[in-house]
DNA sequence: TTATACAGGATTTATATAGTCCTATTTTAG
DNA sequence: CTAAAATAGGACTATATAAATCCTGTATAA
């Protein structure tokens, strides 16, 4: 299905939030609550795009993440790659899922136009694009994080 | 996700078969026979690409189906359409699912320059495109066809 | 040296896809 | 006129994937 992940609509809204510069370094759980937002949940999703490069963390007191580069230089494939894996539309086939490299199978010969006409297409927007059209509002998940925390 | 359908791929693979131009018209269980994939299956997906226009149908004795237009005339676009509905990367949340006109919420606004972009990428390659690339396997269902019919 | 905050993995739960099957309708052949 | 062949459409079930949560470990600064 060519749909987006939640995760990847999650993470939007998160670097929005980063990208608004009022504060340089934010912690997982001050974004929870500006985002409103599950906060395993936005844990996760800073860990992913730290790791893909696109936020640095901080650790212990007065840790937290911020951008490594700036908003117009991130590009939504970087956020989806950073939070579903490549981008294809076809993962390789069963047993063979060592098949990493495209033009070796079926597959991937088949759909390579069609992947990368994709790919360059999530490249030519950045979240400079998203955030102009849109404030700061993602789906909603079942269970709000305000929701959770009203324990009795 | 942003990954195929198996729906979309193997209507790929029937669509391929029918484009061979052999045989004017085919049946469902020809078409399972020539592209090893179950009928019940290749039966939805005709069924689908008829309603959406790609296929034309005929009832009957020797009735089957046939292509509604030359091959270079199909995309991709078309075909996952069909098969999985409108592209978009986001469906709208939750209630208000009777949102269909863009602009309107914003999920739509947020991501409509990105829709667009993809859909343009998709309507860019058409089964012709497909064909030259790769002869006719498709990702292989769990249960093939031929196993199935193997009852003792 | 203790509290804070990130790192990474394991596990459960929910949702959406895939697959199957059943009944109705249409059409041609005999 | 009847029977067989073929599509139309929808309902149901199982399964795979995504989402959400939780737990343990590690680094850092006050």
């Amino acid at each position: 299905m060519i749909k987006l992940s939640r995760f990847a609509d999650y993470a939007v809204v998160v670097l929005a939030e980063l990208s608004r510069g009022d504060d340089l370094r934010l912690s997982a759980s001050d974004l929870s609550l500006r985002c409103k937002l599950p906060e395993p949940t936005v844990a996760k999703i800073l860990k992913s795009l730290t790791r893909a490069g696109v936020l640095s963390s901080t650790r212990g007191v007065n840790g937290g993440y911020g951008l490594t580069r700036r908003p117009e230089k991130i590009t939504v494939a970087d956020i989806i790659t950073a939070m579903d894996g490549p981008i294809s539309l076809t993962d390789c086939a069963d047993s063979r899922s060592n098949c990493v490299l495209e033009g070796q199978c079926a597959m991937h010969g088949r759909w390579s136009k069609v992947n990368l006409a994709i790919r360059t297409a999530l490249e030519s927007v950045t979240l400079i694009d998203l955030m102009q059209t849109a404030p700061r509002a993602a789906m909603q998940p079942k269970v709000t994080a305000e929701e959770k925390s009203k324990t009795i």
